[in-house]
DNA sequence: AAGAACCCTCCACTGGGTAGAAGCTTCACC
DNA sequence: GGTGAAGCTTCTACCCAGTGGAGGGTTCTT
């Protein structure tokens, strides 16, 4: 009964994994792990435990991708959506939270250029080996 | 019986694991990890089943430590660790997987800068956030 | 011979998923 | 109303590169 929403009036689809899966690009089973986690409660169970989940699922999935993508880490994701799931502004912790992020990437740009600068040291020492016997 | 190497004239002085983490500034753990892996083959044991190492492990060390702090893999290394153990001059592995750890590298750099533009842009967009209920 | 420092193996845990198994639900079509 | 396929459920186990701890043996110094 109900199915699929187009019946009633009702503007949450009540989406099931695999069309969220579908729309967000990331595999089922990670949105499965995402909810295991906390970050994601999906709205509703069908009556076959399938969870249905909506638009603002789909929204949080939006961020969590994006912030994944910037190596915002599980437990933080979690913090930071229950703050915004209770309604409150959480500029602050997201202002927080990325200011931390971008010293931690100016960081580790710094150190992949160091080390391609030694990579490129490295190799350009080694133009003149010639493929015999290794001297230890 | 002879004790760690003065007593003989064997250039060998088998040290033991505690020493080479001092002189390495890697973890104990770390290094057996290294041997059971089989990136790492000490040169013998005690009577007592102590691995003992020796100069050439050192060496084998130094470079395990500067490609695990390039991102190469252990199997990766395994594989070039294999080879230069073989005597081959493996200048060609490496050569390869030098480059192709360039090019992931610079890839990694120009997806954290563009994360870096990104948040910064995010940032500055807030700055007139008050405090209150998020808008969704 | 005692005691401290050192070392051994084995097992379990981390984070962020991914893979597969066994079984239940939903859907479209006939 | 029946059937097959796809989709879903939970559960367990695995990946990497280590790290932590338990429980017990070895080596060195005094």
């Amino acid at each position: 009964m109900a199915r699929q929403g187009s019946l009633s009036a009702n503007p949450a689809p009540s989406l099931r994994i695999g069309e969220v899966a579908r729309r967000t690009g990331l595999p089922v089973k990670t949105i499965r792990y995402y909810c295991d986690e906390g970050l994601l409660q999906p709205k509703d169970r069908s009556a076959g435990g399938y969870r249905l989940f909506d638009e603002e699922n789909l929204a949080e999935l939006a961020i969590i991708r994006a912030l994944r993508a910037m190596d915002v880490s599980i437990p933080e994701l979690a913090r930071i959506l229950e703050v915004r799931r209770a309604g409150v502004c959480n500029c602050g912790v997201l202002k927080d939270s990325i200011a931390a992020k971008m010293e931690s990437i100016n960081l580790r740009i710094g150190e992949l250029a160091a080390m391609k600068d030694e990579l490129a040291r490295l190799l350009s020492s080694w133009q003149d080996c010639g493929g015999s016997k290794l001297q230890r």
